[in-house]
DNA sequence: ATGGTTGCAAACACTTTGCACATGA
DNA sequence: TCATGTGCAAAGTGTTTGCAACCAT
């Protein structure tokens, strides 16, 4: 018997009424492998090596529709470009290392007690939010 | 006696070893009246008004020295652009609504008690933290 | 006087778009 | 078959840089 550990692609294609087609269906497989958020360059040049050759301008095709359905979450970490992330690991917080570039995952986010204060407090209703930290990890603290 | 209500920018620059230009004492005033972070593009329409016609390199430039001197903060509210924030106001975030656009500051973060962990947990050395919300205003909510 | 500042134009990096061709359902 | 997806080239946007002229100190 064949245990399920991935998620079948190809069906979660077909649910958000995407086509299945190969450089999606590597594209995702690529997200679901990553230990932290891609750029499009990473994803271009990982694809490579699975024997696809996708366009800059197709890879961003893709994460935009990913984002819309939901597949893929839009990772904004103050550079000058966006990362992707695969929508079904939980959400969390980055902790970016500014010196060696390491990007750390940190769960627990507690944060919803803030946002119901806002919605009470300032009837603002909160969709979502991004709390990223910055500085230098236990390793490169040693370096300076 | 005249009371000294706002910062004299020309003491503020000189303490950062930057040269007292026109262009940069208008826009520390454009700065520091501003209720919300301001773009380059938004700042060059707002020294237009004072008289002032600034080439956007021209303050590109003044933020980033600006910025490297601790005199304002980069803000970055997941757009494509940056946004430039006086530092003497307190450090705060934001509030953004996705409808209209507006901005409003939240004060009173109590989020050192999070870094404190990090640094405990994870030996990470927290420089500085983003956190941003995003949502819909009390007023936008009606509108849909 | 002279080193920092500015304007202008060009270069850059990332992202989007138009269009013809290709392909999954 | 036919709407959807893709490659390629071009355009868009925000930001940076090189260089000559300019101006605060």
């Amino acid at each position: 018997m064949v245990v399920q550990v991935k998620h079948d692609c190809k069906i979660e294609l077909h649910k958000v009424a995407l086509k299945a087609t190969p450089a999606r269906l590597a594209t995702l497989k690529v997200l679901e492998a990553a230990s932290k958020p891609l750029d499009v360059a990473t994803i271009k040049s990982k694809l490579k090596k699975d024997g696809i050759n996708a366009d800059p301008a197709t890879i961003f095709r893709m994460m935009n529709s990913f984002s819309d359905k939901g597949l893929v979450r839009e990772i904004n970490l103050q550079e000058s470009k966006l990362r992707y992330e695969y929508s079904a690991k939980e959400d969390h917080h980055h902790l970016l290392c500014e010196s060696c570039g390491s990007i750390e995952d940190i769960s627990d986010c507690n944060i919803e007690t803030w946002e119901k204060e806002l919605r009470e407090k300032k009837g603002f209703m909160i969709k979502h939010h991004s709390l990223e930290f910055f500085g230098l990890c236990k390793n490169c603290q040693k370096l300076i």
